[in-house]
DNA sequence: TTGGTTGCAAACAATTTGCATAAAT
DNA sequence: ATTTATGCAAATTGTTTGCAACCAA
């Protein structure tokens, strides 16, 4: 039983085909580090002829994000891009130039946030952080 | 003449009632460190008896953003907010539940970001960090 | 069989735009 | 007199939902 499979049972979904169709094209554009919004999984779902409903598409993924699945980013572009959860957090350096995406974590960045919301009385949730850099003249 | 119409004559922009009206509830929401969406802005105007459309209003705090006048976040909120542009840096402290918007800002946070870049060789240009914070029961 | 799942179309919310009118310079 | 701004309604965009048909367990 393909782990695709294993997942979605785990998450008390029944397995379909549009779900584990959606799950593949999650996975392999993870592997190319790239973030997908509904459009974008709609449009690769159709390259593989696969028929498959644009609110289906929206309804999989909502559900997969209620999962752990995947995870669900709000970037400044309007709409919401998903990539495969991998358990492991990181945050994003952007490239101004080339447009590279670095990821990286730091712990001593993560333990101030937690501070800092602690100060003002809250819990952190959940954080967003995209540094923006250029490269180094002689790098 | 008010700073408001020369703000206003700066940018390029006719002085007109619904742009120095908008201009002066984004003052006077940055002085309580509150960030408007453009609905917020919109029932001001009606509150204060002002005959504005909300597509001006939309129309208004995108030119001011063009202009520098005023700043566009978007938080995981579904809808854009703005506050006054002051020049100085801060980030986003955003409540997931009330919405509420708290600005800090951390040296630790500020100085380890060149730091990190530094190590990739990169130099720092811009970041933007918000934190999704809850209310700790027993606030 | 039976309850979860899908597709479609309609519903939505936030935001933008076309156009005729109105106001600023 | 020109140029730019406004209001309104209609159009767009991204996303959600109601519902009948459908399919996995």
């Amino acid at each position: 039983m393909p782990f695709e499979t294993q997942d979605l049972k785990k998450a008390g979904l029944k397995v379909t085909l549009p779900r584990l169709k959606i799950l593949q094209i999650l996975e392999s554009s993870s592997d190319q580090g790239t973030h997908l919004s509904a459009e974008d999984v709609y449009k690769a779902l159709l390259e593989a002829e696969e028929e498959v409903g644009l609110a289906t598409v929206y309804r999989v993924l909502t559900q997969f994000e209620s999962a752990g699945l995947v995870q669900r980013h709000n970037f400044e572009t309007g709409h919401s891009v998903y990539e495969i959860a991998t358990g492991e957090h990181h945050d994003h350096m952007v490239c101004v130039d080339g447009g590279d995406v670095i990821e990286f974590t730091d712990s001593v960045i993560e333990k101030r946030q937690h501070q800092i919301a602690e100060e003002h009385g809250y819990e952190l949730v959940d954080h967003s952080l995209v540094l923006y850099v250029r490269k180094k003249p002689q790098g």
